[in-house]
DNA sequence: GTCATCTTTGACATACTTGTCAAGGATAAT
DNA sequence: ATTATCCTTGACAAGTATGTCAAAGATGAC
């Protein structure tokens, strides 16, 4: 009979909240390939050997990170787009995903699509978590634009319209990486905005 | 005094033209930092020490490839905008940047856009490049709208529409490494040329 | 044909990363 | 207190990538 990990006798002694939290930030800044077990080890202080025996390889433990990072973001997501105008839900999600961006005190770039971009076809368990991912975060947006259809705030699409939104904030996340300007991304999205078939609440 | 290269003894042997097309594929597929000398080396059929001699180091390499890569680009770019309807023009342009992304034997991403996550922050000298791609790719743009707009159609701002279009076709090249699904593409490119405010051709 | 000069080639040293393992350490359960 | 079990630690082996170099090869200029 299985015993749960709690009750055993060796413990583990890191704080795995913390480790993956370091985790995320790292694979954030050196992106997926180039950060190494050793960074990771350094980094949370935790040993190399240690990491291994918890999470077998780079890519558990990165799967483990991405997962911890999923549901800080799209819950928070969720939050930015409470607003009951559908065009300020949406500019303060957007200036929310600007702002995470550039916010740190390190140039960091965006986890996900920094994953995508390296890791996704080369490993089918990351593809995986990472359309998991863009799905959730399109139901999100679909799910705001149509109860925004139904107030008759908007004027498209919800379904194609997320997926664009979708599309869009990874575009984003790709300009931060070249020009390290939070105007020029506060300009892209202001446009998406200001093209998009909003319409004034009355 | 220096004599030019192309009037010296000891003649490089291998074909520099397609040595850097096969370059642009391996870097396309592989990504920057995935790519060694050696893949490189085998797939073009020079030898590594070769490589090395001619261009020092795979960051001068890739430099190499960049500039073969963005000339062609470039040019193929402003080609697809030359029809005088300036929605159609920017329909064509965003339909050819699709079928690049797809149309390839093997699965590969956007050569830029992964270089942008992958090296940018890295290495100064291929930040550089890279975004004086995004600013040409921008000015090509903007000059179209500016166009559009002098022949009443289009109605909204040329600069910073190009810049939201620059960093579209870098969103709908990160959603190709996740789901590897054309018409996911191309339904992002037509909504938004549905939302941009392009006028009837009176 | 000879020479000067660059290229090609294969070998080498170095460094880095991964993954494994045995020995020792810590602790919940009894 | 003892035990069973897992964790930690440092060392090790194997694989991979980089960059350099000397010797050999090739060729335009003379």
């Amino acid at each position: 009979m299985k015993i749960s990990r709690e009750s055993m006798v060796g413990t583990r002694k890191f704080n795995e909240e913390k480790v993956l939290d370091i985790a995320v930030d790292v694979f954030s800044r050196k992106g997926f390939i180039a950060t190494t077990m050793l960074d990771l080890a350094e980094e949370t202080g935790v040993q190399r050997g240690s990491l291994y025996n918890a999470y077998k390889n780079k890519n558990v433990l990165f799967l483990k990170a991405f997962s911890h990072y999923t549901n800080n973001f799209l819950t928070l997501i969720e939050g930015e787009l409470q607003n009951s105008d559908a065009k300020k839900a949406f500019t303060q999600l957007l200036n929310t995903v600007v702002e995470r961006l550039c916010s740190d005190k390190e140039v960091r770039g965006c986890f996900s699509t920094r994953a995508i971009m390296e890791a996704a076809q080369k490993c089918p368990d990351i593809q995986l978590c990472l359309t998991r991912f863009l799905d959730g975060l399109e139901v999100i947006m679909k799910n705001r634009l149509e109860q925004a259809i139904k107030d008759k705030q908007f004027g498209g699409n919800a379904q194609s319209t997320a997926r664009y939104l979708v599309a869009l904030t990874r575009g984003i996340a790709v300009i931060e990486r070249v020009y390290n300007d939070k105007s020029r991304m506060t300009e892209v999205y202001q446009t998406a905005l200001e093209y998009m078939p909003f319409n004034k609440v009355t």
